[in-house]
DNA sequence: ATCGTCCTGACAGTGACTTCCACTTTCCAC
DNA sequence: GTGGAAAGTGGAAGTCACTGTCAGGACGAT
């Protein structure tokens, strides 16, 4: 609890005209959340996943236990849950739509990548090393991303322009969603001294050239 | 703890001849794990994953809990642990030679699907069903076949006809592995009324395919 | 201010998993 | 065979993630 930058530095209601403002409960509980998330992450790192507590989170951050639960389910949740995965989701309709899957991803990877994982690329680091690291959050981390290998997969099969069915549709995503999960290790390995974007994107590229061998030709 | 249909038609020991003549103790241990695993499975189809405790499957299988631990470590385990993946590993060497991973991956397969999963394909349904169907299990296997992608990929980038180096390696041999993951979900979902070789070679032509549309082209 | 609604903290419980120890079984000379 | 070393087994005690419940307090509309 040496700091706490939680803050944003604009409140959402203020920056989105459309949206009603917030009440002091939803506030409240935003705060809330960045600040657990905050404090389990300081907490992670510094002693390990393992070794801290629900616990120890939560009377760091002076709420109870069960409001831990509450809000992120497990304790995995403390470091996956961001809003990373649903702007993809939200972008995906309208990269898919020409039937290149792999190429609407390095589209929607380009337009989310950039906004997002410019900035903050230091703590980013030091949250995807216990993500990368610790078992059980990898594992979740897998489970999350097969959720939206699914999620996506749906989408293309429900595409206009597509000639996929739902299978295909899904063996295809869970691919390329888990090619961006090896990318993110790769850069995590080379502490992130390069842009993850585009190590993304080579390894997007480099999965196609290796399928390319022996494909039955472009469609 | 129905039917027992425990004894392995041939011990290991006669059919191969090189091997010595396993001991009491690891004939014993191999013939409680096999206990174990099927009174789990037995358990698991029947009451549901999160239902039965670890406690019950020992006390049906005639052990102690303290054993079950030992020789499976997690729970999850009594239902993904088999030889399958060792298998695997063990023929990939020879087949990734000419640098074509996802060639060498449809040859490894035919290899050793053919005499593995050919056979109990009701069995296989039902286990897994347990496997796709409960979250912590899932999530298990996903980091079963995240190390058999780093395992091959190590194995890729030693190769010498090989041009990819360790991170590209690691890429596409994801992208490989968990297009197989997503090929035996479909399977599943069709109730495991096709062959599930022919379906997980059908899955990695289609990422081919996908994956070979704006590709650079075949090196 | 007030009343219904939502949220929070406290408590009790379950079960996976670990560690440790006393006891038994298997193995291997001899 | 037999005795001692090595390996395995069961049991007990403990930790901690996670669940369900419930009374009291904070919030939001009136």
């Amino acid at each position: 609890m040496s700091q706490e930058p939680n803050q944003p530095a604009v409140e959402l209601a203020d920056a989105v005209p459309g949206a009603p403002r917030m009440g002091l409960r939803e506030r409240k509980r935003a705060a809330t959340m960045r600040r657990l998330q905050h404090v389990a992450l300081e907490q992670f790192e510094e002693h390990g996943f393992d070794k801290v507590t629900i616990e120890h989170v939560a009377a760091h951050a002076d709420v109870s236990p069960s409001t831990v639960y509450r809000y992120f389910g497990t304790k995995e949740a403390l470091v996956l849950k961001d809003e990373y995965d649903d702007q993809l989701l939200a972008v995906a309709p309208m990269l898919i739509a020409d039937g290149d899957v792999f190429g609407g991803f390095e589209k929607g990877l380009r337009l989310v990548g950039d906004s997002h994982l410019g900035l903050d690329s230091g703590l980013t680091l030091r949250r995807t090393r216990v993500w990368l690291e610790t078992p059980s959050v990898r594992a979740a981390g897998f489970l999350q991303a097969d959720q939206m290998a699914h999620d996506l997969a749906r989408i293309v099969a429900e595409s206009p322009g597509n000639d996929l069915d739902d299978e295909q549709a899904l063996s295809v995503c869970t691919a390329a969603v888990m090619t961006v999960f090896a990318a993110i290790e790769n850069w995590y390995r080379g502490a992130g001294g390069r842009d993850v974007v585009e190590m993304t994107l080579a390894s997007l590229r480099t999965v196609r050239d290796a399928a390319a061998r022996g494909a039955s030709g472009p469609a």
